[in-house]
DNA sequence: GGAGTTAGTTTAACAGGTAGACAAACAAAT
DNA sequence: ATTTGTTTGTCTACCTGTTAAACTAACTCC
């Protein structure tokens, strides 16, 4: 509840406040960091060289002097440690090693022709223990396991419910952790993009951003006051279901006139197959479409476009009520980017509100396919320096 | 951007602990404030001392003893200061006095026949200047001014877009400051509602709010991790601009199918005049309504009905995006609450997604017409003691 | 009335940050 | 080649505020 501030307390701070700057604005002279942070210069001194016995900051050769004694350039060692992350995904699981500043590495994709927890599982566990022969030596060696999943989350790392996986209640971190004994961090697939983005990709330095990942149904992870939002039990976000048509389609939530019923991967196959675009046996059939607009066929440009209204309908609702700084569209509806971005953009500029007065950008994810697994790496490696700091004095 | 640790923010942050501490726990003794906030004996010992100085906190009598000897209890002082806040509507102003508890100490509340700026601010001005003079002698005196207004206001108190009101870019914290020479806080009104509810209303203690202030039109304040939501320029909360029926009613804003079109008092007086259940000259048909649903008109509680589903369809979408602890449903429209309360509660239980896992309640605002006058209050205080914590040491 | 408890103050020790002095290392001007 | 001035990084003396522990005060209970 109350937190007591002592020195201790001041020194983690500090101590984090010179890590960060470094990470930041690497590479960086110990007075530099002092001038960025308005710490005192023999203060940093001391915090640096901890750092650097920590294995966490690195000295680099002698930078240019601007007219006085050369200074020495501090690095971040993004090698001291390595992340481990899981994308799960309906049909596939990819895997990666990131390094402490969230490059990859290394990574594996193995598909799924099932979305049994009980086949999946086992799965996903050789594919950790598959990476980690892979990881290199290091000070710190794996630091964690990040899981995104397509499913709300508990804030205590249980899977409440994956409609697309057709999971309920499983306690996927407790038992990852029993079996790596690692700190394990699981989150929603839309939440790790937002964060991903936000960290690694196209909205760094934007506190207010909405990521949309429309996929075959949407999630939206929202980045507010620069903090990413649950909601009191994970449960925010759950945008696909909101209602932008009152007795509209039905949806399996219950509901009616869901927004992901008009405007999803889902919605397009749905309407495509209606209108004779694609057969309902298709392997692929969004992928057919996708061609099918290359080669330009109108019937189902013309499909794409109106589903591109319905995006923009629901972004424009989010818009209005987040007032973000970033919209960021992610995942695989995006492959239709040439044809459904224009109607999107156009809609935005002319609906929301006060939409001159904001100086909104609408992005697609940078990260592109990687937006989710970007943020899993994120929340691992910053969860692992934030217990560096706790128990490293 | 960065922020330093030194000796003198751990001072200042224990020492505001400890006053909130005795705030939320008054009467309290020293002891057990050192018990709760963990810190030392002396520590708190040497801050109590300092906050008595500053006449923030005050010794009562000898307490209770729980078999040795008996405590000092110690009070927050209400009475070192006062706030006036002020809430402007369409058609009234009502200014306040508080104490530093925010108890309602004096109010005034003038009727207005306009809505012209430079016809209200000379009033609004005679106001305050008239509550200044009813305020009781103290150490700190009138400690600043809150205003909250039907309006999206800017981070630095100016307001952008005021629809009911026809204003525009009216930069009033600023005109205020230079006349008063007091802290001066300006607000959206359901933004101030919000912080209100949660401060002395129905919401203590919870982190996710939203309070939907349901009047002419619909703005929504929203309590996200226990901090109000801005957005990045202020706009956020414009939620009676969700569209929540795609090719619906047109509506100013230039959008269709926007929730305050459907579930606002503006929409039950447009539907009523429609059905002819009061006509168009009438003064204040909301009230005429009332009295005729209180009559048992089945064709007025008929529409209340309806126009409950509507709002229960926008609070639906509410509880789906935030994952909120409580939904507050404040101002005009509550008056109606006999016949549109149990629609909302039965509909948000049947199409709220995971409803049976959130721990959601849904409420009337507890301070009734005083929400957001309450929140310009407590704004104002708490500024007031940002501000001693910064200068006094 | 003594033993045990609880409340609040005082004291010395300690940790960590700051200011400022200092040496080292360099660029530019003479 | 010197001289001058600047920048970097370390070191020392000092200061502040928290803590632990001793201590005083005041009370309850047997």
């Amino acid at each position: 509840m109350s937190r007591t501030w002592n020195q201790y307390v001041v020194k983690q701070e500090n101590k984090t406040l010179v890590l960060t700057t470094i990470m930041n604005h690497t590479p960086i002279s110990r007075a530099n960091v002092a001038k960025i942070t308005g710490l005192n210069k023999g203060t940093v001194s001391s915090l640096v060289s901890e750092l650097i016995d920590e294995k966490l900051v690195e000295e680099s050769g002698p930078g240019k002097s601007s007219g006085g004694r050369r200074p020495v350039m501090l690095l971040f060692n993004g090698n001291a440690g390595y992340s481990i992350s899981i994308e799960l995904g309906v049909g596939y699981i990819l895997g990666v090693i990131t390094d402490l500043k969230g490059k990859i590495i290394e990574q594996d994709t193995i598909q799924l022709q099932t979305t049994h927890f009980n086949t999946i599982f086992p799965i996903m566990i050789n594919l950790i223990k598959g990476l980690m022969e892979q990881v290199p030596k290091s000070r710190y060696g794996v630091i964690g396991i990040g899981v995104g999943v397509p499913a709300v989350v508990s804030r205590d790392g249980e899977i409440l419910l994956a409609p697309n996986l057709n999971w309920k209640n499983v306690e996927l971190k407790s038992k990852l952790e029993n079996i790596f004994n690692l700190p394990v961090y699981i989150e929603n697939e839309a939440n790790a993009g937002a964060y991903g983005e936000m960290r690694y990709g196209s909205s760094q330095n934007s506190h207010h951003t909405i990521f949309a990942s429309i996929g075959i149904g949407i999630g939206v992870g929202m980045i507010l006051d620069g903090k990413l939002y649950h909601g009191l039990n994970g449960f925010a976000g759950e945008l696909g279901h909101m209602t932008i048509e009152k007795d509209g389609k039905t949806c399996r939530c219950g509901n009616r006139g869901c927004w992901e019923r008009y405007a999803s991967e889902q919605a397009v196959i749905d309407e495509a197959i209606k209108r004779g675009l694609v057969t309902a046996d298709q392997v692929e059939p969004f992928e057919q479409l996708i061609q099918l607009a290359n080669d330009g066929n109108q019937a189902v440009i013309d499909l794409f476009e109106e589903i591109a209204t319905y995006i923009a309908i629901g972004l424009t609702n989010c818009i209005n009520i987040f007032n973000p700084e970033h919209v960021i569209i992610g995942n695989r509806l995006m492959r239709a980017k040439e044809w459904i971005y224009p109607i999107i953009e156009s809609y935005i500029l002319e609906h929301a509100i006060g939409f001159h007065q904001n100086k909104l950008k609408i992005d697609s994810a940078k990260l592109g396919t990687y937006s989710t697994i970007s943020g899993m790496a994120a929340f691992t490696i910053e969860g692992f320096l934030l217990d560096q700091k706790r128990n490293h004095a």
